[in-house]
DNA sequence: GATCCTCCATACGGCTGCGTATGGATATCC
DNA sequence: GGATATCCATACGCAGCCGTATGGAGGATC
């Protein structure tokens, strides 16, 4: 026994954000219990007596996310007291940077968007994210000038855009806001 | 022993394809070996005499996808004998949608970059398709008229509408063909 | 028709993970 | 300070999968 593993209580939240930081890593099937506890320094005894079983995890990470993408997002936008057009362009900033997140800077949306690609469950949680984004899309969209006709396509447009450079920033490793920036502008004014 | 079940021999491209309908439903931790000869109602010691391992498998879709991905689909668009723009938005299509391929017209690609995102082997493969479909796409806007420093940014952009619509295709069902030919109208023409 | 070669089935050991059962440790309450 | 509640460790049975070893069926070859 070393000086610096002085054994603590654990609690639910240890288990989700070491589940959170495995899906990020190595998606939805690296989200294990007895892998996540040797991350913890624990034991399955633990989890298990936290959560059910793993489904009830994987419940617990979708529901946080939920709330985090949507209603988190958007109160922090409204409450930022800037013009619309500020407030879309830090909408779209803080669903594709999102620096200040609490998970270690890693990027949680590719995550989450990977595991609906091939989970039902998951997939019902992205779909109604989609949706209200693209419902506060269109809300700012209009508030900025945009013409009622257009402002679904340019809403699809521009989130398309956020989730592509997203997954172009894994590859190219660019950090592309400013082109981002000038198709908001673009799509904005015109 | 029913009429239907002749035994047949089965070969690689048999364990390829299966491989690929596996990534493409369930990722690729969906891919094994067992569970391929299932769906095959073959046994592993067909898979074990035409690969070596799993990682043989691996390397064998990348190397099979990376040539679809870029080389086969640029000759294509090269070879469709139309102008410019035209090719422009034969290449989009080619990369988003690809209706006539040979793989149940699922969708390959997500379930390739998903991936990537977790696997250092196919992250290499899809940086280098990103990078090549990339210069692809500048020649294209640069036949078609776009000024040099233009060049990168309007393709990024247009490529990560291309993925990105490719992700919303997923949560909210639309087809997203004319949003995209409209931006990449208003992005080579402006 | 004996002998190879190709392709696949079967059987095995080993590992890893899930979920449960049970006991132990520490804090809390009276 | 005994009883209770909270939180976790340990041990178990079970299942799935990987990779190997080995044998066997069927065609090709001479």
């Amino acid at each position: 026994m070393s000086v610096g593993d002085a054994k603590q209580r654990l609690g639910r939240n240890a288990w989700v954000l070491a589940a959170l930081r495995a899906l990020v890593q190595g998606g939805i099937s690296a989200v294990r219990v007895e892998p996540l506890a040797r991350d913890l320094g624990a034991t399955k005894g633990s989890f298990y007596w936290h959560f059910k079983d793993l489904a009830e995890l994987h419940q617990t990470m979708l529901e946080l996310w939920e709330t985090l993408a949507t209603t988190a997002i958007t109160a922090a936008v409204k409450a930022s007291g800037k013009v619309p057009i500020g407030q879309l362009m830090l909408l779209v900033d803080m669903v594709s940077i999102r620096p200040g997140d609490s998970y270690g800077g890693v990027e949680i949306e590719p995550a989450f968007r990977d595991w609906g690609r091939t989970d039902p469950r998951a997939r019902a949680v992205l779909i109604r994210v989609d949706r209200q984004r693209l419902i506060d899309l269109q809300h700012f969209l209009r508030a900025a000038g945009v013409s009622e006709t257009e402002l679904l396509p340019k809403a699809q447009l521009i989130y398309a855009a956020v989730i592509g450079l997203e997954n172009l920033r894994l590859t190219t490793g660019d950090e592309m806001g400013p082109p981002l920036r000038s198709l908001v502008d673009r799509l904005v004014k015109e």
